[in-house]
DNA sequence: CGAAGTGTTGAAGCAAATCAATTTTCGTGG
DNA sequence: CCACGAAAATTGATTTGCTTCAACACTTCG
């Protein structure tokens, strides 16, 4: 049951028939421990291998010549982060952990003959790498908002997509990271995030504690951060 | 030779078969001729033709709650844009032109039938709309950094993305756009954006009048961007 | 030739960064 | 189980790059 995450995750932005359901049900390769900060492909880099997540919580991100981390995107359990290095054959970013992460490795020649003999695969991951885009986009926006709607915004996605792939308990997901890792995702300091949960706290739209988050007014989210879920493509609304 | 842009785009990041660009040198479909702040496409709509730009400059945008236009990605000829329509189906931005622009629309039904004949241009397309988010993260970055370094930075991607379609002549290349178009780019205000390229002009890194970018300073624009080609993905440097 | 769009300049205000402690939490070994 | 050190969270004070507001000048073109 391996891969059950990655059949969620497909499920819930396609419609896989059966059989490729049973094909990428069947993905299997070397798995992978990792512990927070540690590197799974770095700049310069050529993988021959893709990344099945299993477990965790991973990132991309570049280092600006200042020495400050910018983190361009949050990967949970299911996605196939580095999908695009088979085509794109040279990392342009880094991607790692950043808490303990397990990842299964499926080498490039296996997944491309998966997508010689099944088309319709091939199509939905394609489809998979261009949500990846759509989120790209959004951050762009989103990170042209005031903090305390950034904060708000990626709270609000960050539970969808764990909902998706069955995380969540009502409206609560387990969110692990620390208000630095978010500041690096969210172009705002570690001292600034830190007063703007206390905003989002106070306001009585959230609850986050012992790495859990907990929603206590998921419209009131939405609306603090001019959330609207459209641009990940998911089939069914929260 | 309508489609000498998309050929020239292609071989800029890949290496397509003599077939592989008879067919795509082959596509065609109707004309379309827009003015500026003419849209292509609209947030909701599910189009049933991908475009090919021929001439003009279009871009990604959304609109924000406060009425602020935020553009997440500038289009040039050769570029296909909404590829992506042909697998999420609704549009979660706005896709419009900025500057007088000649377009192609090829069916979806079309595109796909050469997508399922010529995997190999499947594999093509794919990779393109990989760049696409590859740029995406770069613009992630790169608006975190000083009013200074977006601005050179834009001008960098903008000047190789020219040069690899024919577009330029030595150092200079067409750049129609507004100092408004560019703040909602980069994030800035356009006062702010007027007083960035007055230092760029200052420190003789750049002269842009008439619509027309000359660079006077490669190398200085790129270390004032913090700017490396990488990310684009292009087979030969500039 | 006048109107609209674009570019330019100046002054004031503000959101977030930075700098600098201090407190709390948590992992780990004694 | 507690003590310890390191990481994370919190608080306060100061600084700053950019926005906003407000004029005004220049260009372009019907």
């Amino acid at each position: 049951m391996q891969t059950t995450p990655l059949l969620r995750r497909l499920q819930a932005i396609a419609t896989p028939t059966d059989e490729e359901r049973e094909v990428l049900a069947s993905l299997s390769g070397a798995t992978r421990q990792l512990r927070p900060n540690e590197d799974i492909a770095r700049v310069g880099e050529q993988p021959s291998v893709v990344c099945l997540m299993l477990e965790g919580i991973a990132c991309r991100y570049k280092i600006s010549a200042d020495g400050k981390r910018q983190i361009m995107s949050f990967h949970l359990p299911g996605d196939m982060p580095d999908l695009n290095t088979l085509f794109v054959h040279t990392m342009d970013h880094n991607f790692g952990a950043l808490v303990p992460t397990t990842v299964i490795t499926v080498p490039h020649d296996k997944m491309r003959g998966i997508l010689v003999r099944y088309p319709r695969i091939a199509h939905l991951l394609w489809r998979e790498t261009l949500i990846d885009a759509a989120v790209y986009r959004e951050w762009i926006v989103m990170r042209d908002r005031p903090a305390y709607a950034r904060v708000a915004h990626l709270f609000c996605e960050l539970f969808l997509r764990m909902q998706v792939i069955g995380l969540s308990k009502d409206l609560s997901c387990p969110l692990p990271l620390t208000q630095l890792q978010m500041g690096d995702a969210l172009g705002l300091s570690d001292v600034h995030v830190n007063r703007t949960l206390q905003e989002l706290r106070a306001e009585q739209l959230i609850r986050l504690e012992g790495g859990t988050l907990t929603i206590l007014d998921w419209e009131g989210l939405n609306y603090a951060g001019e959330f609207d879920s459209l641009y990940l493509h998911l089939k069914r609304a929260a």
